[in-house]
DNA sequence: TGTACATCAGTGAACGCGCGTTCACTGATGTAC
DNA sequence: TGTACATCAGTGAACGCGCGTTCACTGATGTAC
């Protein structure tokens, strides 16, 4: 229990939650305000007290998303005693785990069709995120040699790709939900094949 | 000009034309029965004489969609006398194409959220597409010894996850937009890189 | 500590809107004789 | 070829609904004296 406020205590952050957990439900389109507002326990005219109105509520949630995404990778990436290589592959694994963990923010983030570029501080935290992904690129890149070295941001754009596409395709109940990989797995194994492309694992290990 | 039925002429599928542009033009979200009704010209109404509702629409957009989607991957895999290897590129860039080509197709397939399991027909027609890109990794992988062959149905989920997240995230204006890679170089160059770590590749090539 | 006042988070009613869907209908088209 | 009839694609009006948003308000909370 926080401390409350007047007289909701925090309106705005239950706000995010039940959006959240309304998206969460429905889907992207399933989220409405005044759905969101009756959850909290309040008429949907408070809810212009802490937001300017839809768009803003989405914004914030997104925002929210990238910041506990940017903080779920990095701690992926520098924690334990792992080598480039092995933080590299970790970090695609909390890839995955952030889209499942936090399926409201992902959809918020990659599916509301909020441009990142309407908020200054959205942008900033966008990029952050993507600063993450792209340090373990350039780290990794100093095992290649660097004549077949490519762009460190193409290379974590095509990891990024990679794991969104996983995402899209097979977590949800899309097309491939006739395969009978684990999404966990088909990320794994296709990041595997990508960084021997990339002469970052030996051809025969 | 095709030859004209009762009143309209061919009101279904001018609906299904004009659903397509609404798509195209405002986005998943932007599209409502009553104004593609309203664009071919029609009221509201009438669109029932020819669906049962709103989702059959879309799901008619997304059989048609599929049915093109496969056609030209077909084509791109099986014309010219290409090896192996470069009609597997080919497939790859022509998916880029069909979704450049035809937004709101790709829209109806891949994010308006229908269950392909909804429709038979509608699975049948994804099945048919999927087999393609299927039958063109079970090609490739004779090509790689069988001891370190992956599984074909693996190998092409792989490709279409990674195309479909660079569609995703590469074409739209969502986080990538910041990248300064053309979609088209980036995913020809992590299929390249792809290819090269099952060894179908030479490293020096 | 007690009182008077200012603040402002949340209320409740109302709005205009466009949505998907229904229904009895009408009138153009195709068909049988 | 001409007439009578059946079909059925599209009409027009109406529905109930939930949406996002606005507005004047109220009353609980925090603050000054």
């Amino acid at each position: 229990m926080r401390k409350r406020g007047y007289h909701h205590g925090n309106l705005r952050q239950a706000l995010v939650d039940s959006a959240l957990k309304l998206i969460e439900e429905k889907g992207p389109t399933g989220f409405t305000l005044a759905e969101a507002a009756k959850r909290a326990g309040v008429t949907p005219a408070a809810v212009y007290r802490h937001f300017s109105g839809r768009e803003e509520l989405i914004i914030e949630i997104a925002k929210q998303g990238y910041a506990i995404f940017a903080d779920l990778m990095e701690y992926a990436y520098t924690s334990g005693n792992q080598g480039a290589l092995a933080a590299f592959e970790t970090t695609g694994r909390a890839y995955l785990a952030f889209a499942r963990k936090y399926p409201g923010h992902y959809v918020a983030m990659f599916e509301s069709g909020i441009p990142i570029a309407a908020d200054p501080d959205l942008n900033h935290l966008a990029s952050r995120a993507q600063d993450v992904l792209t340090n373990a690129a350039v780290e990794l890149s100093k095992h290649i040699p660097p004549e077949k070295r490519p762009p460190p941001a193409m290379f974590s754009a095509h990891i990024w790709a990679l794991s969104h596409g996983v995402v899209e395709l097979y977590t949800r109940g899309g097309v491939g939900s006739r395969a009978p990989f684990p999404p966990e797995d088909l990320l794994e194994s296709a990041i595997g094949i990508y960084l021997r492309g990339l002469g970052l694992i030996e051809p025969d290990s």
